[in-house]
Formats: structure tokens, C-alpha cells, sequence
DNA sequence: TCTATATACATAATTCACTTATGTATCAAC
DNA sequence: GTTGATACATAAGTGAATTATGTATATAGA
């Protein structure tokens, strides 16, 4: 696991990414795709997801779709166009903050 | 200017690692260090700065020396040697958070 | 000369994204 | 019938940052 002070700042930026790049997506299922993608050294908690996506949606960047699994409800996230271009936009910086940590850190990273 | 999101977390590696590679370096310094490097697009806060600074230094991280320049005084920090160790272990943890968030994400960095 | 800017430290109040804790409820396996 | 996984949600607490404020010296320019 990853220290998680490293990870403040960048959820907003993962959900949106992992959104873009698997499509319509319920919050559970985002937490199990990332502890995948990242062999479990990402771990999103639920007391941290939940309010994000709801933040993201209330802000025009998601829209959502309830649907009933049997007697279960799901709420399936998908990016909206303006979700879309900022999910580019943040990846970016990341990126560029990556490069600005490798030269004050004086490390090559990737 | 960057995310000031995406900082947070990294200040102290910042710090440790920037006194790593320096020397002995008093605070104001250090702001002015991670700028250059930065090309200003880190500006440590001086709120930010001196609490980190004396928080490092309670941990045995970092050990100081004051010293009067003409009539005004400067504080300067060296990293212990327990320091020295941290800041490899924070550099390191930093390289592996980055190795993650780049397949979480899928870029190419570096 | 006095005024703004840079140098140099420090700390208190506030913000806010997170963790931790708690709650509700369904489903499958044993 | 109880454990663990699935699936949502929110409230309380934490802590590292920002913002604001304070003190004081040095220097350059108007």
C-alpha cells in the first residue's frame, strides 16, 4: 500500500480517467478496477469515493443511470462531454506535476 | 502554478531530499531552491514551510544550527543521518506512488 | 527620506480532502 | 445462520495544507 498521503489530489483525477477509459461504471465497481490496475496498492475507501462522484456529478462532469439488479440498486456513472474534456485536462497535469517533481527531486521516473 | 492538490504529501520529501542534494540550507533558501528547480512552478508557502521544518527537526530528521547574520538571523538545517535514510525511503516511495498512477491512469511518463 | 521590495523568521485561524466509523441492505457460500 | 462480498450512503474526526498576520532587517529607487 501506498503511503496514502501521495494520493490527496489525485482521486478526482483517477476517477475521471478509469471513467474514460472503461466507460459507464458504478462506484464499486471503479474501486475494484483500480485496486486491478494498480495490483492493490490502490485502495479507494468508500467514505472517500462515494462523496467524489457525488461532487463530480453535482459540478457537470458525470451523469448517472440507476438501475435495479434484481433487488439491488446501482448507480452507474458515465463521463459527460465537459467531463470528458477535463478528464484530459487533469491527466495533463499530472503529468507536467511529474515533471516538475522529477527535476526537484533530481530523479528519473518512468 | 500548479494544482496545489497535487502537493500535498510531497512537502516533506521535497524538503529532505532538496537538503539531501544541498547541504546545510536555511529555510527561505529552500523556497528559493525549489523554485529555480521548478522553473517557479512550485512556490512553497513560508506557512506551509516552517511548520514541516520544525516538525522534521522534533523527529530527529533534520538537526539546525542558528546563526546571526549581521542582525538578523538565519536557521540552518542538515539532514541526520536518520534523515539521510528517510529521505531515500520517501524518494523511493514517491518513484513506486508514480510507477502506480501510471497504470491506473495508462500515460507514459518521464 | 521614505517607501516598496526582498530577506528571514514564526504562528494562529481556517479550509478541505481525506480516513475512520457507522448505517442500511442484498446475495452467495458454507 | 453467519460470514464475506456486493453496493450504496453519510457523519465525525484528522491533518496537511492555505491564508492571514506579526516581527524585524536590508536595500534600491523615487
Amino acid at each position: 500500500m501506498h503511503s496514502p498521503e501521495l494520493l490527496k489530489g489525485t482521486l478526482q483525477t483517477i476517477v475521471l480517467k478509469v471513467l474514460k477509459d472503461h466507460g459507464k461504471m458504478y462506484g464499486y465497481e471503479i474501486t475494484q478496477r483500480v485496486s486491478e490496475l494498480s495490483e492493490n496498492r490502490l485502495l479507494l475507501t468508500e467514505g472517500a469515493l462515494y462523496p467524489t462522484l457525488h461532487k463530480l456529478e453535482a459540478e457537470g462532469l458525470l451523469k448517472t443511470e440507476t438501475v435495479m439488479m434484481g433487488k439491488r440498486v446501482r448507480k452507474y456513472y458515465t463521463l459527460t462531454s465537459v467531463g470528458r474534456s477535463v478528464a484530459k485536462d487533469r491527466v495533463s497535469e499530472f503529468i507536467d506535476f511529474i515533471k516538475t517533481m522529477s527535476n526537484v527531486l533530481q530523479v528519473q521516473v518512468g
